[in-house]
RNA sequence: GGAAGUUUAGCUCAGCUGGGAGAGCAUCUGCCUUACAAGCAGAGGGUCAUAGGUUCGAGCCCUAUAACUUCCACCA
């Protein structure tokens, strides 16, 4: 006994149990099927501080779109999911929450401040993959990886083992990001720069032989106290003198030399720089080449260090700012202070200034590693959809710079170095085995206290999780992954990480194509954010309206790579859509006959199924093609088309007086639906999963029809459904019904009204055998074919290219206005008959366009003609 | 400073390798037709940003310009 639909479309009532269902029933575990080919596709881990928002929303059905597809076209699809430890953002997190309990994470301790954050991620870690459930997401959860759990934990060391015995990792002082507020360096992607109104200091050095002054002008005026030298572009006259002279450091005891070095741009400020090795890249590589000392003066919270602060050290960089600058202007060697609009760095998870600092540091060396990359995407082996990020991809690759990947925080993995303590070793000792002695002269030794980048263990996500360094079976079996789907805000980020990680460690692209999408905006376009409280919540519209119309709005009219704004409207819209739908399967199921078999189509089937099995046909070949070709916004529009235009504005209807005639008609028209609307829910199964099993599970089942629509099989192109002759005979029949329908509105002729039809047509047979619909459709009353026009005195003529229909309506016919009327339409039929003849005469088109064109063309022209012919015939008997 | 994207109906957006411009919403007209008013049948509405070019033919390809958006770089 088939289940009965509910007679409203209430997604509450099914999506969590269908849910429950596939889980239970272990659909969404991915088999090693030697038989099946695989396709992976790993989850991009969500952060666990995050719970989901509609970038994530996004993600996931893009994701969810594509491996139901494949399961079903027969792939064994893993999708594999996780979380991320998001180090930074969680510690972040973790710190304002102890804060509220008046506790710093230094009394907790290091042990006690990672007890809190695994109890932060047990409590935050399960909430996210809750709520990706809501979403329908077919991931196989008995996968599921977290970023720093075992497995993960050892690839990563095992990288860093690799990388640094090959000599790609090494520690040393560069100038890094510094964040005074997380009191950790931060990576270069890491920073964001934002533009802010400040100030340019003109300020005097005296020339230590009292000579003079040197004017140099900066936007940091505190930095003077890490000064050790003043630059000077070699070839500039003005300064030629100067170089290798002496300087008095205001505010210090110290004295400085002047070099001349390239970097210093003589068209910009005085032409002379203060070095600040300590403080700033670019004078830090100057430091180096002149072999300056390194100052620091400040210290991890951007305070004036005690070292070389003098008076003002313990003050903040800003206060000291302040106070320096009173006092040169008080010493008389503040010579101007200009406005300046300039660029500052600020912390991506905070906020704050961030401060360049040399640091002794891990890093990446790029350049080798890059190589590799750059080729897998420039050979087309690993592609980008769509094809311009490739572009910014690129650039990026081929201008790296190391990469900066200790992290002076305490959530993540733990670097694996180890120093000796006795300072005449100073050995270094990288493994994977923690030791406590020096391995060379036996003295105490003690771990790196600083952990890693978050991306380090997420650039290994594609294989780390399928067991690498081990050759699992799943790693044999399932990697390299075939798809990942990401946003194009973390390309640099992740995506490049992969894949040179994918490459250096697995000798192969972790994955073949990255699909990229946009994001999703506010109403207004503005980005969804915490702060402008502009975020629509998931969550609450999948309680509201379901997790289907979410995805649904989520995927139409959108183009790969796109921006797209979320509007109420959208969300209706593909409410209505569902609603529609099954609205049309209640129909469906409500009109067969209790002892119904789903057993396909008979064999004798008349015009109006035909065409529908021809237009369906169609339908499957193009979602199936777009969907390959990740054209996913196309699909969901061929889908909808066929289903509200096609299948239900049309062939539903036309059923509907077969299905009351009970004859053997209305057997075949009930096994079409069915084989149509079974068709329809799977296609439509990987965009809406719960609303398509929700109906298949009330369908006539047929002989081994699969429990759940899921595991059904992914419909082909049917050669035996092509049916051009009947497509192309139905769509006569519809333009006459269409043209009946303008003509009635335009004389307001109510649609129960019926009318006298006469039809004179060339296509007689045709014609008569399509009596019903005309009356169904078109409000016919009595309706005679015949290839003897009648007189059209007295009558409303509409005309289309295969037919003239006449309809007496007495006292509403007014000749004058259908002669007008006729006018009017001649007047359009020869404007296209100029237009296809004229392209027609024209040698160029003739010669240069190929023929199909052509012939195409010369179709149309010859229509247009016979559509002229009866415009005229009809015109002349009016005369 | 470098790069990319966008510009199509009142609004939000599609438009596949060039072959007479599409959808949804909004507007207007008429319909409670027994799957659906979350609906049905229709109508109106566009110099495809501008200017050149290539082509038999351009919304689509090329060049320039303008406006908006984003990413990268970070000259003190």
């Amino acid at each position: 006994m088939r289940k009965e639909l509910s007679k409203t479309y209430s997604p509450k009532d099914f999506e969590d149990r269908l849910y429950k269902f596939w889980e239970e029933s272990g659909f969404f575990k991915a088999e090693r099927d030697p038989r099946k080919k695989p396709y992976t596709i790993v989850m991009p881990p969500p952060n666990i501080t995050g719970q989901l928002h509609m970038g994530h929303a996004l993600d996931c059905t893009l994701q969810d779109i594509l491996i139901r597809f494949k399961r079903m076209q027969g792939y064994s699809a893993l999708w594999l999911p996780g979380t991320d430890h998001a180090a930074l953002a969680t510690e972040a997190k973790i710190v304002s929450a102890l804060k509220e309990e008046g506790v710093t994470k230094y009394q907790l301790g290091r042990d006690g401040f990672m007890k809190r954050a695994w109890e932060w991620n047990e409590k935050y870690g399960g909430r996210i993959k809750e709520q990706q459930r809501k979403m329908g997401t077919s991931c196989d959860w008995s996968r599921d990886r977290f970023t720093m759990d075992e497995g993960c934990s050892n690839a990563v060391r095992k990288v860093f083992m690799d990388l640094y015995g090959k000599g790609l990792i090494y520690r040393g002082e560069r100038i890094i990001n510094w964040c005074p507020n997380c009191k950790t360096s931060i990576s270069d992607i890491e920073t964001e720069y934002e533009e802010q109104d400040g100030f340019f200091w003109h300020i005097k050095y005296p020339i230590a032989d009292g000579s003079g002054f040197v004017e140099i002008a900066t936007t940091r005026p505190e930095t003077l106290l890490g000064d050790t030298a003043v630059a000077v572009n070699p070839k500039d006259k003005r300064y030629t003198d100067l170089v290798g002279k002496t300087l008095k450091l205001p505010l210090t005891d110290r004295e400085i030399p002047v070099v001349a070095d390239d970097y210093v741009d003589m068209e910009f400020g005085t032409g002379c720089v203060k070095i600040t090795p300590a403080h700033d890249p670019n004078d830090f590589e100057v430091g180096k080449r002149h072999n300056l000392p390194v100052i620091h003066m400040m210290n991890d919270d951007a305070t004036i260090s005690a070292d070389v602060g003098g008076k003002y050290a313990g003050m903040d960089r800003y206060d000291a700012r302040k106070a320096m600058v009173a006092d040169l202007d008080a010493m008389g060697l503040l010579v101007k202070v200009e406005p300046h609009k300039h660029n500052v760095g600020t912390c991506q998870r905070c906020g704050t200034t961030v401060e360049p600092t040399a640091s002794l540091q891990w890093f990446v060396k790029m350049k080798e590693l890059a190589k590799p990359a750059i080729d897998a995407v420039k050979s087309g082996e690993l592609r980008f959809i769509p094809k311009r990020f490739e572009n910014s991809y690129l650039y990026w690759m081929e201008n790296i710079r190391d990469w900066c990947i200790s992290r002076q925080i305490w959530w993540g993995h733990r670097i694996p170095a180890y120093y000796c303590t006795n300072k005449e070793c100073s050995h270094v000792e990288i493994t994977l085995d923690g030791i406590d002695k020096c391995p060379v002269c036996g003295a105490p030794a003690v771990q790196d206290e600083d952990t890693l980048d978050t991306w380090f263990s997420s650039a290994l996500w594609p294989f780390s999780t399928l067991g690498w360094p081990e050759k699992t079976p799943d790693y044999e079996y399932f990697y390299p992954t075939q798809t990942l789907v990401t946003g194009y805000d973390i390309i640099t980020f992740w995506v490049s990480r992969m894949i040179f990680s994918g490459i250096e460690h697995t000798g192969e692209n972790p994955f073949k194509d990255v699909l990229i999408h946009g994001l999703v905006r506010d109403e207004l376009g503005r980005k969804m954010s915490k702060s402008l409280g502009n975020g629509i919540d998931p969550l609450e519209i999948i309680d509201k309206y379901g997790a289907d119309a979410l995805r649904l709005t989520l995927v139409t009219g959108n183009a790969p790579g796109n921006d797209m704004r979320w509007t109420e409207t959208k969300l209706l819209n593909s409410r209505n859509f569902i609603n529609k739908l099954w609205n049309a399967s209640r129909y469906v199921l409500m009109n067969l006959p209790e002892d119904f078999v789903a057993d396909g189509l008979p064999e004798d089937l008349p015009i109006e199924d035909k065409w529908v099995l021809s237009l369906y046909n169609d339908m499957i070949k193009n979602v199936t093609a777009n969907l390959e070709a990740y054209e996913i916004g196309v699909a969901v529009g061929n889908i909808y088309d066929f289903v509200w235009d096609i299948f239900c504005d049309w062939y539903i209807e036309l059923t509907k007086t077969r299905i009351a005639s009970g004859k053997t008609t209305a057997l075949a028209a009930q096994k079409v639906l069915v084989y149509v609307l079974t068709g329809v829910l799977k296609t439509m199964h990987p965009f809406l999963p719960f609303v398509t099993e929700e109906i298949w599970q009330s369908m006539p089942h047929s002989e081994g029809m699969p429990e759940s629509i899921m595991m059904s099989e992914w419909c082909k192109f049917d050669e035996k459904l092509v049916f051009t002759k009947e497509q192309e005979d139905f769509s006569k029949i519809a333009d006459a019904v269409r043209a009946i329908r303008v003509r009635r509105n335009e004389m307001n002729v109510p649609p129960s009204k019926k009318v006298t039809m006469i039809v004179e047509t060339a296509f007689s047979e045709l014609f008569s055998g399509c009596r019903a619909f005309f009356e169904k459709l078109a409000g016919a009353g009595e309706f005679t074919v015949t290839d003897a026009a009648p007189s059209a005195d007295g009558m409303v003529t509409v005309v289309t290219d295969a037919a003239r229909i006449f309809m007496p309506m007495g006292e509403l016919v007014d000749k004058e206005k259908e002669l007008a009327r006729l006018e009017k339409e001649k007047k359009a039929a020869q404007k296209d008959i100029d237009f296809l003849s004229g392209k027609l005469n024209n040698q160029g088109f003739l010669s240069k366009a190929p023929a199909a064109q052509i012939e195409n063309e010369r179709a149309k022209l010859a229509r247009a003609e016979e559509k002229m012919a009866k415009i005229n015939e009809s015109i002349k008997s009016l005369q």
